[in-house]
DNA sequence: ACGCCTACCTGCTTGC
DNA sequence: TGCAAGCAGGTAGGCG
């Protein structure tokens, strides 16, 4: 479900709606959704009287800045959502954290799946250097991270940053083989990226999934980040595609599914030559793009 | 580095 | 109708 659209779309939600409220109380009803270092009783009890300062977004996460400095990240994962209920809201069986606020309001974690998990975090965080080459991790370095900045500490880069030059990428694409499709499904490659966006991208690049990465040419690595940008955009202006669980913090479903290229529309025409989408898998996901306009170099393509 | 597997969970869709 | 298999947007850890 939830990419970096959507998860900025909820982010966006909760800023207008629940900045500036102050947590009365949180009612952790599946213990696993919180993440260590906090045994979930802990967890309550650190966040009764906190007061939510403001809410942005990192990567797939929520992040809900606390007014004392703390943060509480929220990564929703498949099914996750944060839902803001009005007093008198029926119960939802799907809630696994109830965050109750003063003014009778309830912020829920649902999450049908239970993929999502919770954390709450120190402020800071030392910027490490990001590695490369086959450095092992320390055992220092191993443990549990307790500062936001920690938690992030691996990701990618912000796709959508001013930072984001194609220049940018294509430094990080050099010397890398693995096929596009991965990459950028992978978290330390990019930030956000999901199954979705990654096939929606490539096809407005016009580049194959199975495509070597270090094999893109000058004009290939600017139409990639062109359009990893361009569909991000889309994304979030629509708040977000859904499919099944995906809502904003309003509840509501987002309308970009409806516009989307590719994604779930094997066997459907491709919208720039007619031809019908196919469906491969790569790394286990199933990825949809149009073998005749995302043809690889030695394939047949559009003249 | 890279690909592949399994695990984590539940619900919905599909096919017999 | 019923039941089982297959599928789902994410990610972590392990293996070769």
């Amino acid at each position: 479900m939830p990419e970096l659209p959507e998860v900025e779309t909820v982010a966006r939600d909760l800023q207008r709606w629940v900045a500036g409220a102050t947590i009365a109380d949180a009612e952790v009803r599946w213990e696993r959704t919180i993440r260590h270092p906090q045994p979930a009783e802990r967890f309550a009890a650190e966040l009764r009287g906190a007061t939510i300062s403001r809410v942005g977004r990192r990567a797939k996460s929520v992040l809900l800045h606390l007014a004392d400095g703390r943060v509480m990240t929220v990564a929703l994962r498949m099914t996750g959502a944060l839902i803001v209920a009005a007093p008198g809201t029926p119960d939802d069986r799907y809630a696994r954290v109830v965050f109750r606020l003063a003014d009778g309001r309830e912020l829920r974690y649902r999450d049908v799946r239970k993929f999502g998990r919770i954390g709450l975090w120190e402020r800071g965080g030392v910027p490490r250097p990001r590695r490369r080459g086959g450095a092992r991790r320390g055992v220092a370095e191993a443990r549990e991270p307790y500062r936001v900045g920690d938690v992030f500490a691996r990701h990618g880069p912000e796709p959508l940053a001013h930072s984001f030059s194609a220049a940018r990428l294509a430094a990080r694409l050099k010397g890398r083989s693995a096929r596009l499709k991965t990459l950028l499904l992978d978290q330390t490659f990019i930030a956000g990226v999901g199954n979705i966006y990654a096939d929606e991208a490539l096809w407005r690049a016009r580049l194959h999934p199975l495509r070597a990465a270090d094999t893109l040419t000058q004009e290939e690595v600017r139409r990639l980040h062109r359009a990893v940008r361009a569909v991000l955009r889309q994304g979030i202006a629509n708040r977000g595609a859904s499919f099944a669980d995906y809502v904003g913090a309003d509840g509501e479903p987002g309308d970009n599914a409806e516009r989307l290229a590719v994604y779930r529309r094997t066997g459907q025409p491709c919208l720039r030559c007619g031809r019908p989408i196919s469906r491969i898998v790569v790394g286990q996901r199933s990825t949809h793009f149009c073998p005749h306009c995302q043809a690889l170099p030695d394939e047949p393509g559009p003249a």
